[in-house]
RNA sequence: GCGGGCGUAGCUCAGGUGGUUAGAGCGUCAGGCUGUGGCCCUGAAGGGCGCGGGUUCGAAUCCCGCCGCUCGCCCCA
């Protein structure tokens, strides 16, 4: 079909029949953040460029070549010095929003999540849209690696209950911005690549001069062969960032949360420091990152604040909803009503409309016939509908003041007075919920 | 930005070497049971065969271009 407008590139709408997945992953997210002590925070699906610049780092792609301008259309010559951008990852936002209505002095301690729209102008493929979905958590104020192992086992808590399970959590620590820490890992990896320099690919030679960390995930047969004997940052983290790690693994350890390091771990942000983490999934295909995150020691003052160190995760749900499918995880049906009003008789519209207000304000999910169909096709309607009760209305029942309710399930079907049908119903439907939890 | 695959009804797909009004299943609607769902049977509606151009007496089918989708590269959730 030629149809004249589709949804842009790399989007996609979420319709009816999908809903119930999407609220089984954010609700389920929602309880688990509780659980864990956060609160969820909101904020504006575009940002000021600068943020991004600022923390996400001038060279890093996101910034480079991922972000979506914004400004009035009509008017966007005028607006060239008015930066704004859909924002690209949810870290910074958050941080923001945080530092600018002062809720870092208000708590030691700040814990928040968020689930919100994020945006980056890519080439759509398995598992990567321009318009994605993520919730994460954000914990800003405390150096304590096992703070790190609390956000690792919510990200980890989360998608076990949500059926998302056979992950593998990689995990490594890139060291803080002191000079005997990844300065110095950071030169001795170059005297490294540089010595090896033509075997690297042509991005990893200009990676060279730019993010050298980033050579190291590089997929290139000949960057993996350099890669395969580079100096690794573990080796080379000072003395404060080394003992974080330890406590971090060991607590990883206690609680049973298996992981795997790995040093060629680096992310694509340049906020990180020490602690830094994927939970990847081999049925994923080329995007196997369900959720990644780590820690983020500077990126508060980065912003102006006060130097407060923080740690959090990003999780796509798109991808979650992925390993759920690849997991074969049965798909989530809901029924639009528990009752349907059947009008047999014309006589009957009156009566029909009231007792389908009164059914509505009884807290009963109520739909009836208005296409003036015949019984037949109506009750295919209410069946289609997930209807548990079928109240039929006609000529019989306005004559001797009763409704017929059929009982969908149980195919059996009954008189009920006039004045007794909501309470009926309702009592029906609440022995229902009540046998089934 | 660069590669590979694909583009026929709402959905999933058939349509050897080009040949009369383009098919199936599911879904939708109607009927079989004129007041009753899920099964079964019958029938109907619904496609300018992604768009544009070319070859040909004739193209969904061959050629070219464009667009879109999809899977990879890059990067990430």
């Amino acid at each position: 079909m030629a149809l004249k407008f589709k949804a842009p590139r790399g989007t996609k709408d979420i319709l009816p029949d999908e809903i119930a997945e999407w609220r089984l992953v954010e609700e389920s997210f929602r309880k688990k953040c509780a659980q864990y002590g956060y609160r969820e925070i909101r904020t504006p699906v575009f940002e000021d460029l600068g943020l991004f610049e600022r923390t996400a780092g001038e060279t890093s792609d996101i910034v480079q070549k991922q972000m979506f301008a914004v400004m009035p259309y009509g008017l966007r010559q005028q607006f060239e010095d008015e930066r704004w951008v859909l924002r690209p990852e949810g870290t910074a936002p958050v941080a923001r929003a945080l530092l600018e209505h002062g809720l870092l002095q208000q708590l030691p301690l700040v814990k928040v999540f968020y689930i919100a729209p994020i945006f980056r102008y890519e080439r759509p493929q398995a598992g990567r849209l321009r318009q994605h979905h993520q919730c994460g958590i954000e914990a800003i104020g405390s150096l304590s690696p096992l703070l790190d192992v609390e956000v690792i086992a919510l990200g980890f808590d989360f998608l076990m209950s949500v059926g998302a399970n056979g992950f593998v959590i990689n995990l490594n620590s890139i060291g803080c911005l002191n000079e005997n820490c990844r300065p110095r890992y950071r030169q001795v990896l170059i005297e490294y690549l540089k010595s090896r320099e033509a075997e690297l690919c042509e991005d990893c030679q200009r990676r060279l001069q730019t993010n050298p960390l980033r050579v190291l995930d590089c997929k290139e047969e000949g960057c993996q062969a350099v890669v395969k004997d580079a100096p690794i940052s573990v080796d080379f983290l000072c003395q404060d960032c080394s003992e974080h790690f330890e406590t971090v693994k060991k607590g990883l350890d206690e609680l049973g949360i298996r992981y795997e390091l790995n040093g060629r771990l680096v992310r694509g942000l340049d906020y990180y420091t020490r602690t830094v983490f994927e939970f990847v999934h081999p049925k994923l295909g080329a995007q196997s990152t369900v959720l990644g995150g780590g820690r983020y020691d500077g990126l508060i003052a980065e912003l102006g604040g006060a130097l407060t160190p923080g740690v959090g995760f990003g999780c796509g749900i798109e991808r979650v909803l992925l390993v759920r499918q690849a997991n074969s995880q049965t798909k989530l049906e809901d029924t639009t009503v528990d009752a349907f009003i059947a009008i047999a008789s014309p006589v009957a519209e009156n009566l029909a409309q009231k007792l389908l207000y009164e059914l509505r304000a009884a807290g009963i999910r109520t739909d009836r016939d208005y296409l003036g169909r015949s019984l037949k096709a109506q009750m295919r309607y209410a069946d289609k509908l997930g209807a548990r009760f079928v109240l039929i209305l006609g000529e019989d029942e306005m004559r001797d003041g009763f409704v017929t309710v059929r009982d969908m399930q149980k195919s059996e079907q009954w008189r009920e007075p006039f004045d007794k049908i909501v309470s009926t119903i309702a009592n029906a439907l609440s022995e229902r919920i009540l046998t089934k939890t």
